[in-house]
RNA sequence: GCUGCUGUAGCUCAGUCGGUAGAGCACUUCCUUGGUAAGGAAGAGGUCUCGAGUUCAAAUCUCGACAGCAGCUCCA
């Protein structure tokens, strides 16, 4: 049974929770400002609203991701109020629920520092306490420009508002323009805490003005609240740059080389792994590997078209008056080589793939550990074949894509289909084919995407995979690409049946798109626990005492042979010591033996966040190691 | 590149009111010969990012540069 209190005080009573939804339509909007403040299946839920926006009226309740959305929106009307209040005259822009939470950009006349969230956050539980009501007022297209003629965020906004009806919310002392909906109240809002300050463009452009962006998080209840604070903080923990030093993989010297890693042992190790893996899933799908020149001259780039379009950011030098450039992208490489040779309708299609290490000079604020660097290695291929072998060969670079990351244990957070933009070259109807193939493609594939209007690039539409990193924030991955930019500009040709020469279309794909935004989210994913074929340090060898350490020295020997990454630790320390530095240094496996082991040829095994495995045999030990390795198994969950 | 914050030992961080530096881990040496996450002792280690300024005196206050972090923008 559920009680509906109506805003004239009395009390309406509905057989279920589903039928109020209907019923509430059928009142109207008058019921959208009531409170839900009944039983829902006898269960007392004081959390649940009916709320009203311009579309539609609906139920929801705290447990549910619209009613959290409700909540992080109204949130962030609230913390707008305490901030007009903390700083008048301050103007808003634009206040969204997001993931998590919400955030305000707001132009305020003194700047808001870190330290005055507090203030503001002060502000906030005091208005929540007062629980004003959230009141929709509806003003007409002119009534808005006039009430708010001073506010040029507000003017804008207004002109960009569909219909001659502009909706308005109000709670306390403070009103904003609004879609809604919103709880019913401030008292309504959970838990919440102002988390950062940022700079943001206003409609993100940045050659527009740029405010100050505040962000917090709401949920229901404070337990949910600090269990969300707590993910953050072990999230934290997971950043590969920290990882990355403690394990010995890659290190970052901003003061010699900003932008660009220096890979140690480990990470060579990690590095050349999915190297080679991604070596051999190419080769299986019939690809063939090139390497061409780090260093090209001008006129090459101008062919491209990359020495004009990206002149601040390439590196370029000069030598005896020529001009020269690193290259920032392999295709043109692969073009040259096109080019030499003759190719004819038989030979295609041409599956062409090379570890490209390009560079960049990425903007300083845009450079991210190894997931945003300035010098990278692309696991880039260059597919050239006719317009109508084009949709076969998306579908093989897909499932090329998809196999490399079941294999490797990452999941896409999205897939994206991006289609031609405003500005682009190319014939409309080799886009719309274009287009066609990557659509046709994910569709007989049954792939999930999401349709990105307008965001391809100017020579192509393209696929891009989408993962994300420990704190949640998404970087593209790989990529499928259509080009027809690059054959025309470097005028390749293939010879058909008939012998006329005919242009070949060119698809650029990346499956991991590069190995170092790779390894860098790996190393976040796993936390550095890697699958055992890519971990680093595959077994420690610990001796017990001195006396047993030629033994530990014969068993790394003999793993070594079966090629088991193995060391032995045979300092004069503590076994607990020893297992201790072991797993901080997260050896996948610690190999521990003393006088049992050395009588009985036997390893005492310990895996790392699974415990201890007995004893066994050498030789099963490095068989059972080596078949694990082989069949690039994912980690065994943990606990 | 933009906005804000930060910069102290190899790492993680203390350092009050301005009076020229401290801890833990790591490192070195010695002792210790031990069974599943830290044995003990001693020692060494710093131009407090850099450059100016204020001051009798600056790690500390001010300005600038550089770098890092968060977000924004960008990512062929």
């Amino acid at each position: 049974m559920v009680t509906i209190t109506l805003p004239d005080g009395s009390k309406k009573e509905f057989e279920s929770a589903l039928s109020v939804m209907d019923i509430a339509k059928s009142i109207g909007s008058g019921l959208a400002k009531a409170t839900l403040a009944g039983m829902v299946n006898g269960t007392l839920v004081d959390t649940t609203y009916i709320v009203e926006s311009d579309s539609e009226v609906s139920i929801v309740t705290a447990k549910d991701e619209a009613g959290l959305k409700l909540m992080r929106h109204s949130a962030a009307h609230v913390m707008a109020e305490a901030i007009a209040k903390v700083y008048p005259g301050t103007k808003f822009a634009y206040g969204p629920a997001i993931a998590d939470g919400f955030y305000y950009d707001v132009d305020s006349p003194e700047p808001i520092s870190v330290d005055d969230l507090k203030k503001i956050e002060k502000e906030m539980k005091r208005i929540v306490k007062q629980n004003g009501k959230f009141e929709r007022n509806e003003l007409t297209r002119a009534e808005a420009e006039a009430k708010y003629a001073e506010d040029e965020y507000k003017l804008d906004n207004i002109k960009s508002a569909q219909g001659d009806v502009i909706s308005f919310y109000s709670q306390g002392n403070f009103e904003d323009m609004c879609l809604g909906p919103h709880v019913p109240s401030a008292g309504k809002i959970g838990s919440f805490k102002l988390m950062s300050v940022a700079g943001a463009y206003w409609h993100g452009d940045a050659t527009k003005q740029q405010l100050t962006r505040i962000y917090g998080t709401t949920f229901a209840t404070k337990e949910e609240l600090a269990e969300h604070l707590n993910r953050i903080e072990e999230a934290k923990k997971r950043d590969h740059r920290a990882i990355g030093k403690q394990m010995g993989l890659f290190e970052f010297h901003p003061k010699e080389a900003q932008g660009m890693a220096f890979w140690r042992s480990n990470g060579v190790i990690l590095y050349r792994e999915l190297e080679n893996y991604l070596r051999s899933v190419g080769e299986e799908n019939g690809f063939e590997e090139f390497m061409t020149p780090q260093i090209m001259n001008r006129e090459l780039w101008e062919i491209s078209g990359h020495w004009q379009n990206y002149a601040d950011k390439n590196y370029t030098c000069e030598k005896d008056g020529k001009e020269y450039a690193v290259k920032p992208m392999n295709c043109p490489g692969a073009l040259i080589l096109y080019k030499s040779e003759l190719y004819s309708h038989h030979d295609l299609p041409l599956r062409w793939a090379e570890f490209g290490h390009v560079h960049r000079y990425e903007g300083s604020g845009e450079i991210h550990g190894l997931v945003r660097v300035r010098g990278f290695t692309q696991d880039d291929a260059h597919v050239f074949c006719t317009p109508e072998q084009l949709q076969d060969e998306i579908k093989g670079c897909i499932k090329q894509i998809f196999e490399v990351y079941k294999t490797t244990g990452l999941e896409f957070d999205h897939i994206e289909l991006s289609t031609k933009p405003e500005k682009s070259i190319g014939a409309q109807e080799l886009w719309d084919k274009a287009e066609a193939a990557l659509e046709g493609a994910l569709t007989d594939l049954g792939i999930d995407f999401v349709l990105n209007p307008g965001d391809g690039a100017f020579y192509g539409p393209k696929i891009d995979f989408h993962l994300r990193d420990a704190i949640g924030r998404s970087w593209q991955m790989g990529t499928i690409q259509v080009d027809f930019s690059l054959p025309e500009r470097f005028d390749i040709t293939y010879v058909d049946a008939e012998s006329n020469k005919q242009r070949p279309v060119m698809i650029h794909r990346a499956i991991s798109g590069s190995l170092e935004r790779f390894i860098g989210v790996l190393t976040e994913h796993y936390a550095g626990d890697f699958p055992l074929w890519l971990a680093p340090e595959q077994v420690r060898v610990l001796s017990v005492v001195d006396a047993y350490n030629d033994y530990a020295c014969e068993v790394v020997a003999k793993l070594k042979k079966k090629g088991i990454r193995a060391k032995a630790d045979t300092r004069n320390c503590k076994i607990g010591a020893k297992i201790r530095e072991g797993e901080l240094a997260k050896a996948q496996f610690l190999a521990i033996v003393g006088s049992n082991e050395v009588e009985a040829g036997s390893v005492s095994v310990r895996r790392r966040k699974v415990g201890d495995q007995g004893v066994m045999s050498v030789e099963d030990f490095a068989q059972a190691l080596a078949e694990e390795i082989k069949s690039k198994a994912l980690p065994p969950k943990a606990e």
